[in-house]
DNA sequence: TGTACATCAGTGAACGCGCGTTCACTGATGTAC
DNA sequence: TGTACATCAGTGAACGCGCGTTCACTGATGTAC
């Protein structure tokens, strides 16, 4: 806990996945580099071997769950902020806020997203941080209020994730990347309109 | 044009491209290595700077233009294969039948779409591929037989083809790869169900 | 309370390899006269 | 039709660097007695 000059680090692991997220969030996947972050955090490369054994993709791995656990975060987050007294109007709002809050994170971080999506979890099924269950929770909800008939729940889960996704993809990395932010709003809005008018 | 054993290899440019095609189809953009293709191809590294005078970017944007080129001649195959009477109707066919071109595409072959979504085209604006121009070439059709409100126009194009990248991304390369032939068509025509009935 | 010893967390140097890129060169081709 | 010469398309060897990974080691920590 306390920060000291001493040879041991006090928290090597946890301060090379900090490392690890920062270099991700600003340059991707390819930006996390095991030597350079091992002494960026102000030890040798060797070290990080005893708290990520398989190296590299370990430190990927843990580097991922920390954005599935931030992505997670934050449709909760916006979800939970959605009130109301009519259940039916409140379960429609918060899957529209389920996924604008995907896509403002992918907007957000595009970089730190894309080591969540080539690195699986290195935790196990019970404990990894699971947003893509968020959404699906959403639907469920859609389909308990009325608002989504039972049988066509399955492949709507699909059809509105490519949407969000995908609008997430373009804005952050892709042909839409130059938008400015008055429109990405409104391109979030109408996609969100489509989703939700085409189920 | 004729394979002729001598010391000059006739159309180098154009095999070492083929070769960059290759490549990238069984391993996407990381697998496009110069040394490795000019050595394939049956020719020193340094040979490929006299057709490529900037190394491997300038090799990438070309093998983009392939994936490019590919991609707008399945979607304007699909597309001039729908006929019928009603001009409305097909105009509707025509649209959802750019899209599954699309999904189809990058499903088939992720690895050299990602080259194309990377490294931008080395043509003149004219002469370069267009694949997203010809989605858009049937939403402006859609408008023309009144079946798309003039001012959701501009909107409905992005709504679109973010439904549609991200199925094909999710399906490619995804969470989505694994699922079974038969669910995959499901879930492509429930994704461009949405996008119809929403736009 | 002190001492011996096991264990743990680091060091730093080196290996190795993949791969892009450059340079001085040589063999082939075609054109002027 | 032949010859000289410019030009072009290759060679192959080497450089250099980034970076993951390994190994034998040493200093620190804590626990048994």
């Amino acid at each position: 806990m306390r920060t000291r000059a001493s040879y041991h680090h006090g928290d090597l692991r946890a301060a090379l996945v900090a490392a690890a997220v920062g270099a991700a969030r600003a340059g991707g996947p390819d930006a996390v580099k095991l030597t350079a972050l091992a002494a960026e955090v102000g030890v040798s490369a060797a070290a990080a071997y005893r708290r990520f054994p398989d190296g590299l993709e370990d430190l990927l791995r843990a580097t991922g769950d920390v954005a599935r656990a931030e992505l997670a975060d934050r449709i909760a987050r916006k979800v939970a902020a959605v009130r109301g007294s009519d259940p039916a109007d409140v379960a429609r709002r918060r899957f529209r806020a389920s996924g604008l809050a995907y896509v403002e994170y992918v907007s957000e971080q595009p970089g730190l997203f894309a080591v969540a999506q080539r690195h699986p979890s290195c935790l196990p099924p019970g404990e990894a941080p699971d947003p893509h269950g968020l959404l699906e929770q959403r639907l469920d909800a859609l389909v308990v209020e009325g608002l989504l008939p039972a049988e066509r729940r399955p492949l709507a889960s699909v059809a509105a994730w490519a949407a969000v996704h995908g609008l997430a993809l373009l804005l952050a990395e892709g042909a839409l990347a130059q938008l400015p932010a008055a429109q990405r709003r409104q391109a979030v809005d109408r996609t969100l309109d489509m989703v939700e008018r085409g189920l």
